[in-house]
DNA sequence: GATGAATGAGAGTTCATTCAT
DNA sequence: GATGAATGAACTCTCATTCAT
């Protein structure tokens, strides 16, 4: 049954994220991840060819069906980009507070990969900077943002500071709600460094 | 000598560097590093203890060594918080923009590594922390950083911006000069995404 | 119904000799004759012990109790060994002609098995050697085959030659048909290298 | 030293040749030629690419470079193609009939391999091939032998029929020594069947 | 100090065979 | 009878590390 056929793939993927998040990418053999899902060595290789397969599935299972989807969702109905930016910014944090394993292996194990896996995952993490993006260049349109720096440039500041965030967390002992970052990191995305109307940037 | 001894030891690193750029931390095997530095597999035991130990020091030396002291006296001689984190940023893409086998090895290899590697570069990544947030420090003693944001989280804006800027740059096709990332990296944080004396961040 | 079974043997059969001439006696999986006999794999071994098995009842189906038969049934009514040889061989290169794919798995994948098959294959190319044998044997007693070379002797160098000049054709680009053999095969049998009336063996 | 490296070469191959022999060439793991060499298995990779490269070297060596080599010396001084094609028997059964081992990887296991195993012992045989045809086109030329047969199907049967009696004494329990096969098959490739001065081909 | 041949643990992977459905 | 998902033994191959020279 088709049914089946989707439980067996989904427990190999919850085995391989836990083992993934607690041995590391090179230190997860095909031998440990199958059984921790409690199944023989050769059914992993009826689900996914290979140990690059599965990573490459639960990362774009994760960030691009889950994760981008969730976001875009959310964002939907705010027309005010600097109130999309913050449910973003919500999100973000939300989603990869939820589940420490998963973001363990997407903060730190899918980046020990080879190129072939990274270009497996480019297309997950793409439909997510085009989110942003998109917020941005609304802000500039309704002309909240600024136009003297590009959209990608942006993207750059807001993804580069979110994933140091979680990054951050993930390697920490985790004593803090992840959500509790919402305030800082938006703060910074909307007014920089400055001391609110104290201050230049000379 | 010690002269002839730290000869070879360079010579070890040089070549672990473009090796590891250009294969890939796990793809770059002992035998690859030491035929590229010319010598025999067994020789590079005598100077490391092993492959983790040649990127736990090239990261070390590069990082602690000479990234993070070169920057530290860069700003040495600024007092205006806001000025030395302008060439606190100006450092950062000058040193990554003149070494792009470097930069590959430190923005995606190192990052491919166990748990064992991760924690020997702590020293060097976290003295780069230290004084980026020292910095912010500064301004805020001098009122010009606000300080409703911690001076640790701000220093994940700035850390994560910028490392999203090499990585995103490293993994392009360099067409632009690394150097230019300044200019909108610092005016992001200095002032965020606002438009300046046209809106507020709601 | 005893139809029905025979039925899908011989459909496993045919695919078997279609895959084990495509990919070679190793190279070809139980899973693949399955899949080009459109059944199930689990269903193979209802009516064969193994892979071997199919080989070898591939293999003496056809040479035990069809190509060994029907030369049988050809020479019967030559009386004359000559000419008996000359239909034999005849036929030797008609059956093998005729369906490249049996060839090649008679002539070069049924050599590629273990111990094990080539016993299996022993009965069928025994029956086919005691056929050549005796038509030996009728021209040494006719006065027409000479006798300082024994029939089996004589055999392996009447099979040896056919068998070379299949495998031969099997494995070149067959551009021309295998029948054209009869003549030289014949011809060489029967006076060997010798220019005939014209010279003599030394 | 090269020596050594010679030496072990030569080991590994002396080691493959009985355990091809005995376990046969699907049979024969990598792991059991390093045993039986005395050796780790690794060090097997360092001579060779894979089991088929050690197959193949081991064919090449000893047909193209050995007995390909020794034949072409053997008949160089018989002007008589008759004579020269005496002793080319004759160098055939000497060879084989020395090294039952070899003669068993020869006959029987390198024909258990792989499209790209037979394509690599090509050569080899080639060169002998030429060898046979070189000595019948030489017969033609001296009016002994027939030319109403091509040179290559002539061939055909003196290997076909040599290979076969090889083939069939390896098989066999080896009661007789192979070299006694010279006699008669000298003479049914003079001859062939026919009673001497009495009787016809028709 | 320098070497590089040798090692063997351990990884990924295949596939003949079984058996619950 | 028919199926095909599941298995796990067994294979090939790589490479960090050692050590006799």
């Amino acid at each position: 049954m088709s049914k089946r056929n989707g439980d067996k793939k989904e427990i190999i993927l919850e085995a391989a994220k836990i083992v993934f998040a607690e041995s590391g990418y090179h230190g997860a053999s095909i031998s440990k991840i199958a059984k921790r899902a409690g199944i023989g060595d050769g059914t992993v290789y009826l689900y996914f060819k290979n140990k690059e397969d599965i990573l490459i599935t639960l990362f774009h299972d994760t960030i691009h069906n889950k994760f981008a989807e969730q976001v875009e969702q959310a964002i939907r109905y705010y027309d005010d980009a600097r109130l999309a930016l913050l449910e973003l910014v919500r999100n973000h944090f939300d989603f990869f507070g939820r589940d420490i394993h998963l973001s363990r292996v997407i903060q730190i194990e899918s980046r020990q990969s080879e190129q072939n896996v990274r270009e497996g995952m480019k297309p997950g993490i793409q439909k997510y900077f085009r989110i942003i993006e998109s917020v941005v260049e609304r802000g500039q349109e309704q002309g909240h943002f600024r136009k003297d720096v590009s959209s990608r440039n942006s993207r750059k500041m807001i993804f580069g500071t979110l994933d140091e965030m979680v990054t951050s967390w993930v390697l920490s002992t985790k004593e803090y709600p992840l959500i509790q970052m919402v305030e800082p990191a938006y703060k910074l995305f909307i007014q920089g460094l400055l001391e609110c109307g104290k201050s230049d940037g000379i």
